[in-house]
DNA sequence: TGTCCGTATGTAATCGATTACATCGCGGAG
DNA sequence: CTCCGCGATGTAATCGATTACATACGGACA
């Protein structure tokens, strides 16, 4: 690979004039110009980005750290960060945790090591006080997942309510009690739902039924395996059932069907996220919808506003926390 | 943010000897080492990796393209790439295409300007040529899909032999003929699936019937929509479906459940990949399973191996393409 | 013609690390 | 007692770019 000096050399002009050229500096000679822009062709010479920002101390990169790309919910989201990323000059790196704190170590140390210039975060190990420590020197935007306690910029929606809604919508439509599936993993998300879904079923009348919060992961299988143990608790189970994600909800609903269980006929299943396949599933799943594209704006708009401006100075130094409205769908996986 | 000679002055030595006790160098006393270690954790030190990858001339991370994260494909291969790449000190970035030439190239100055040490390709928007002068000069691994007449490593299944053993099997089972459901987007795994599938068909005495070659995005709503159009045929409409993804399967079968047609009484479906849903989903779906874990694996050591001995230098300068089997998972979506 | 000024380019410091080489002090061998 | 060698540390070059400052040149103006 071909360096600066290279090209300089083989123009006959310093590495000074060549780094103009490449960074179109307007006083620089048309022919001399030219002269640099040929040799630049000549050996197929590309810049070291790790010397530019190296001098620069910026990157243009942001980093996005997910559990894993395996949940769709995330794919609207980013994609919608990309725009508003691609817009403003920034590149998207997404890596996946798996919620190994020592891989998120390593990612944030990308941030840390000045190899992206910001992150966001959807949930994290940190402690609240790591979190804070972390935001107080870089630029970190937590979305849709939030440490309890932390104080960074965020965009949420309220989980807490979210659920709370979904499952009071259930117990008025007649529903005498709901059971619970979340997710093993806890997600901060996940202990709001699960809150409100306690909330909702306490505020009824009733109090919620340990033998029917079931936990596993976020997957199809999961949603099929807690299906399984749902079925096992007998003729006095609940006729509704409350998940907190889409996957969950078609593994639970297959499950049951297959079980010769009418959905929702014998029992009403909501699922939360409404993904690309909730509408398109048969039948189609009553969901609780969240603004996807505007939570990755507005996510990557903190973050990159917090890049330009410093961390301490961006929007006057206050913090941001950005709570959106959920929706609920109503479709035909309930009755 | 502090940098290493501020760590020197504080603890009274030079730079060369923090360096060294970061870089875990024996030769330096106990005692030296815990100042130094002190002063590290005053300032709360984290060393710059822009000037160290500038020096060392690598960053220990590979790049890996894909076109989106919502294809759920992706997610197995990428674990196993994820674990070889720990194993081997690496860091694995995604970044996404979306199939824009653009979007592709900014990532692979990622490369060019040395941010990354190696790409793994899902797909490519490069000519064979421009992908071939890419990888004379930087580790790179075409995976799944490939450019056709490339010459670069790769690790793929035979897409071509896949396809005609799925559609073979449909015809041997005694369908008549056989519908494809494929992508707008002209992948060349698909190209070659396509191609597979007019083969059997071909040579079981019939010919691909245009009408009943459906394209469309990979997503379950593509999948919906071209069973749409397939319905829309009329009575004489094959028997079978061979679709190229889980996803589109899935589509298609709801909207063909939806619309009142018994699958697979009526309708044989057949999908790809063997997705985390296609075991779950009812009725389980027939698919085409490739050995995800096994693919990503493969493309990471390949990339490590000319990362760590040289683009012309690893494995003798012989280029390496893999060929794993394919396999027909048959479940309950055809008869 | 001499002074001044602006334009185009070169020189060299700099970013933050690593690392080849130099240096220093000390203990053991002769 | 001197010299050698080795272990511990420092000095300074280096990676590949950017950029503040210096300089050379040429033209305008008095």
């Amino acid at each position: 690979m071909s360096t600066i000096k290279e090209v300089a050399q083989s123009a006959g002009v310093s590495v000074a004039t060549v780094s103009r050229v490449i960074n179109k500096d307007p006083a620089v000679r048309p022919a001399t110009r030219d002269k640099v822009m040929n040799a630049i062709a000549q050996l197929s010479y590309t810049p070291n980005l790790l010397g530019r920002h190296l001098r620069q101390t910026r990157t243009n990169k942001i980093l996005v750290l997910i559990p894993s790309i395996s949940n769709q919910f995330y794919s609207k989201i980013i994609r919608a960060m990309e725009k508003v990323s691609e817009e403003q000059g920034y590149d998207v790196l997404v890596c996946m945790t798996h919620n190994d704190p020592r891989a998120e170590r390593r990612y944030i140390d990308m941030l840390v090591t000045r190899v992206v210039d910001g992150i966001v975060f959807f949930s994290s190990s940190l402690s609240a006080a790591q979190m804070d420590e972390l935001a107080s020197g870089f630029p970190v935007v937590q979305c849709s997942e939030y440490i309890e306690g932390s104080n960074t910029d965020m965009v949420v929606i309220d989980d807490e309510k979210a659920a709370y809604d979904a499952v009071s919508w259930l117990l008025r439509r007649g529903h005498k009690r709901v059971a619970y599936m979340g997710s093993q993993v806890r997600y901060s998300s996940g202990i709001r739902r699960e809150r409100g879904y306690r909330k909702a079923v306490t505020e009824a009348g009733g109090k919620a039924d340990e033998r029917f919060v079931f936990l596993d992961d976020y997957s199809y299988p999961g949603g099929g395996r807690m299906a399984g143990k749902y079925l096992e608790c007998g003729s006095d189970r609940p006729s509704a059932i409350f998940c907190i994600s889409d996957s969950m909800a078609i593994g639970c609903i297959n499950r049951l069907i297959s079980e010769g269980v009418d959905v929702p006929g014998k029992v009403s299943v909501m699922g939360f996220d409404d993904t690309s396949i909730a509408k398109v599933f048969c039948p189609a799943i009553t969901t609780v919808s969240q603004p996807q594209s505007e939570i990755g704006r507005l996510a990557a708009e903190l973050l990159i506003d917090r890049i330009r401006n410093g961390v301490h100075k961006a929007s006057g130094g206050k913090l941001r926390k950005i709570i959106l409205p959920h929706d609920l769908v109503i479709r035909n996986t309930t009755i």
